[in-house]
DNA sequence: TGGATTTGACCGGA
DNA sequence: TCCGGTCAAATCCA
C-alpha cells in the first residue's frame, strides 16, 4: 500500500526538478533537431546528445531516488508468505484416503495478496503465447461470469523468485475473447524472450497508459491518446500503422512532424501479430523500483537519438513515471 | 518419477 | 459477510 504522505512529499519535492529536467531535454532534442536539419557539425550534435543523456539520467535519477525513498513507507506488495503452518499438514498423508479432509485445519494460504498495481490487461480471441513458462496454480469461479478465471504463476517463481503473474479469463462474448491480465514484472533471467521494441524519437512525449495495440496478419497499429499535459500539449495524439510486409510506418490521424514519428521495430509482430489485440497499461502503485534501468536503453549515432522502450516492459515504464487512473502526471 | 494440473480450503480486502 | 486470490495436497501424465 502506497503511503500518502509520501507520495505526496515525493511529488511536492521531486515534481519540480523531473518537471524543469523533461523540459530541458525536450528543448534539447529540438535544438537536435535543428542541427540535424541544417546539417551541422557531427561535434555540436554529439554535445546536444550529450546533454539530453544527462537530462534523462538525472530524471531517471531523480525517480530513483524517490522509488527508493517512497519503500520506506510501502508495505510490500507481493508476497508470498510461506505457510508456517505446512509442517501441520505432513502428517495428514498417513490417511490412506485421497483428497480426504485433514485431521487438524488446514491453514494454507498464509499469504498477502497482492494490489493490483502494475497490472496490464490483453484481450484476443485465444489464449496468447507470450514466450513465458507458466505454471497454473489456481482456477476460480468469477461471480457473474460463465467461465473460470485461471490463475497462473511463472514457473520460475521458487528458482528464482520471479513474481510475474497472470490471470486469464474467457468472457462471454460471441466470439468469446480470453482476456488476460498480466501482474508484475518477470525477474527471472532464462525464461523469457526478447521483448519488442518500439524505437521512438521523442520518448518524453508518451504515456503507455494511453497506448492502444492492435495487430493484424500484416500489419501492427499503434494508438495513443495523449492525456493533455502542459508539456506534452504539442504531441495531442496519432495513430500509426505499421506494414510488416512492406516495413513501412503509416501515421494516421494528424500528421507528425519529423521529431515526432515513431518508428516501429518488426519485432513488435512478437507480441501476437496473428491476432487483433488490445493492450492497456496501468499501474497504481510504483512499488517496483528495480526496473528503471532495464526500462530503457539510449543509443545515440550523428543522425539520430534512439530511445528503445520494450513493449514488455510498459508497465515499467508506469512504475517510474507513476502512471495511474487519471492517467500521466509528473 | 518428477513436473504440471486440479480443486477444496484459507485468508485478505471491500 | 462475500468475493476473489493464493496455497498446497491430491491427482494426472509424459
Amino acid at each position: 500500500m502506497e503511503c500518502s504522505s509520501c507520495s505526496e512529499s515525493l511529488l511536492m519535492i521531486d515534481r519540480k526538478m523531473v518537471v524543469g529536467e523533461l523540459i530541458e531535454g525536450r528543448e534539447l532534442t529540438n535544438q537536435l533537431q535543428l542541427l540535424i536539419q541544417n546539417q551541422k557539425p557531427l561535434v555540436e550534435m554529439e554535445t546536444t546528445v550529450t546533454k539530453i543523456l544527462q537530462s534523462f539520467g538525472n530524471v531517471l535519477s531523480i525517480l530513483d531516488s524517490g522509488e527508493k525513498t517512497g519503500d520506506v513507507c510501502h508495505s510490500p506488495m507481493t508476497t508470498q508468505t510461506s505457510s508456517p503452518f505446512s509442517d501441520d499438514l505432513k502428517s495428514v498423508d498417513s490417511n490412506n484416503d485421497k483428497r480426504k479432509i485433514p485431521a487438524v485445519k488446514d491453514r494454507r494460504g498464509g499469504y498477502k495478496r497482492r494490489k493490483s498495481a502494475n497490472s496490464w490487461t490483453r484481450i484476443s480471441p485465444n489464449p496468447i503465447e507470450d514466450g513465458h513458462a507458466w505454471r497454473k496454480y489456481g482456477q476460480k469461479e468469477i461471480l457473474n461470469t460463465s467461465h473460470p478465471r485461471n490463475y497462473f504463476r511463472c514457473t520460475r517463481k521458487f528458482d528464482q523468485g520471479c513474481q510475474a503473474t497472470k490471470q486469464v479469463q474467457k468472457t462471454d462474448e460471441d466470439p468469446p475473447m480470453y482476456q488476460t491480465t498480466y501482474m508484475g514484472h518477470h525477474t527471472c533471467t532464462d525464461n523469457q524472450l526478447k521483448p519488442p521494441q518500439v524505437i521512438l524519437e521523442n520518448p518524453t512525449s508518451l504515456s503507455p497508459n494511453s497506448f492502444n495495440f492492435e495487430s493484424t496478419k500484416s500489419s501492427t497499429i499503434i494508438s495513443c491518446t495523449q492525456d493533455y499535459h502542459p508539456i506534452f500539449s504539442s504531441f495531442p495524439s496519432f495513430k500509426l500503422e505499421y506494414d510488416e510486409q512492406n516495413h513501412k510506418t503509416i501515421s494516421m490521424g494528424r500528421q507528425l512532424s519529423s521529431s515526432e514519428q515513431f518508428i516501429l521495430s518488426p519485432e513488435l509482430s512478437l507480441l501476437d501479430s496473428s491476432e487483433p489485440m488490445t493492450m492497456l497499461a496501468s499501474s497504481s502503485g510504483s512499488d517496483h523500483g528495480d526496473v528503471i534501468s532495464g526500462a530503457y536503453s539510449c543509443t545515440t549515432s550523428s543522425e539520430k537519438l534512439e530511445v528503445d522502450l520494450g513493449l514488455g516492459s510498459i508497465d515499467d515504464f508506469g512504475d517510474v513515471f507513476s502512471f495511474g487512473e487519471e492517467g500521466f502526471s509528473i
